[in-house]
DNA sequence: TAGATTGTTAATCGATTAACAATC
DNA sequence: TAGATTGTTAATCGATTAACAATC
């Protein structure tokens, strides 16, 4: 299968909750690109494009199968192959992402929260023991675990990833604004809150120049 | 001054955390658009086309001042003016954000948590106690707040959200993997933690697949 | 001056949208 | 059949990159 474009992937959690959420709101089975354009706010023939893609076939006159959208982005996503994680910094976001309810249904599993800090060292996160920082290492190996999150401040951001990327980490989901460096063989995703809240500040801060 | 793109909107947080902390690390004075480059992992010239949008000029043979890039993205982000926001939900990931050390640097002044949990109401989360969530839409009115954040359950989404609109919101950041209708007038960002780790997770998949 | 970097136009690339045929 | 929706090619649009002149 060709690779899909990275539009298109992140547009597909989208579609995911919406159409897994109508079957569970109203048994829906049947969804339409319009439909699912108007979730996206985007145009029917981008929702075609999309799904064709990803392999799923629509019929004439009818629409898209709901169970087939869901089966295929979950395969596509890898969503039904576990992916064991590893969590630095077990701080208040960590926390939060240890107990996000969602992650199991996509196949995140922490398997392991670290934290530098004695005080935080064996307090209970999202019902995991905090272990100390030192042993991550061991247990990326051990368990041959290839993602970390990492919520620790940025001030230790790119030791703690290079300490990662020295364990056998290949792909990593950066929370902390700090700048990191990578190989360029490794995965970085960075998960700035800064970037979402400037897009709303720029928007708010346009309608006060221009008047609302 | 004409609106700025989207996608240089998003990059815009990347520069100014790099300059900032180049700032303060070494006392950098001026910065290249190869080097900013390097960074965003993106062209020189795209650097060059950026900082043209934002009407930060450079000197030939010598590079972009910093503190002419900090002040010119703050201006333009609006940093310098206070978004008083209201947060509703004041479970974990609504304390991680109130806690956030680094949204005050961005303008980003939370005026008020809420939550309908009588359990929660009276705590304090980030130096706010949690006030019931019916007196939200006072507050919004009374101090003419344009944002809110909400980390409620994607159950209650819609709910609150039509709830803030009425109160006279006119920008939401939704945390919620709930889906959301709102009136167009309404700019409504949706941070979807699964967003990034679908990213993540197909980036596995695929050296799964292929073979790494 | 020579050389390094910015500034800007043109070219390319990729993603979205339009048009319309195919299907049931 | 008529009509509604998918499927797919072509056109458009926008963002990135290339090329090269301008500058100090």
């Amino acid at each position: 299968m060709d690779p899909i474009n990275r539009s298109v992937i992140a547009r597909l959690p989208r579609y995911y909750h919406f159409v897994r959420d109508s079957i569970v709101a109203n048994g829906a089975e049947i969804v339409s690109s319009w439909q699912l354009a108007q979730i996206l706010g985007s145009d029917d023939t981008l929702v075609r494009h999309d799904m064709a893609a990803i392999g799923v076939k629509g019929q004439p006159r009818v629409g898209f199968r709901c169970d087939e959208i869901i089966s295929r982005i979950r395969e596509v996503l890898g969503f039904d192959v576990q992916t064991p994680a590893v969590l630095v910094g077990a701080g208040r976001l960590g926390g939060a992402i240890v107990s996000y309810p969602g992650f199991a249904e996509y196949g995140l599993k922490i398997a392991g929260v670290f934290d530098a800090n004695d005080d935080i060292i064996g307090t209970m996160v999202g019902g995991l023991e905090v272990q100390p920082f030192t042993e991550a290492a061991d247990v990326i190996r051990e368990q041959s675990i290839e993602l970390a999150i990492l919520t620790v401040s940025a001030e230790s951001a790119q030791k703690v990833a290079t300490a990662m990327i020295e364990a056998g980490i290949i792909a990593l989901w950066n929370f902390t604004p700090g700048h990191i460096e990578t190989p360029p063989e490794i995965k970085i995703r960075h998960e700035l809150l800064s970037v979402g809240f400037t897009e709303l500040s720029y928007y708010l801060q346009m309608t006060r120049v221009n008047g609302s």
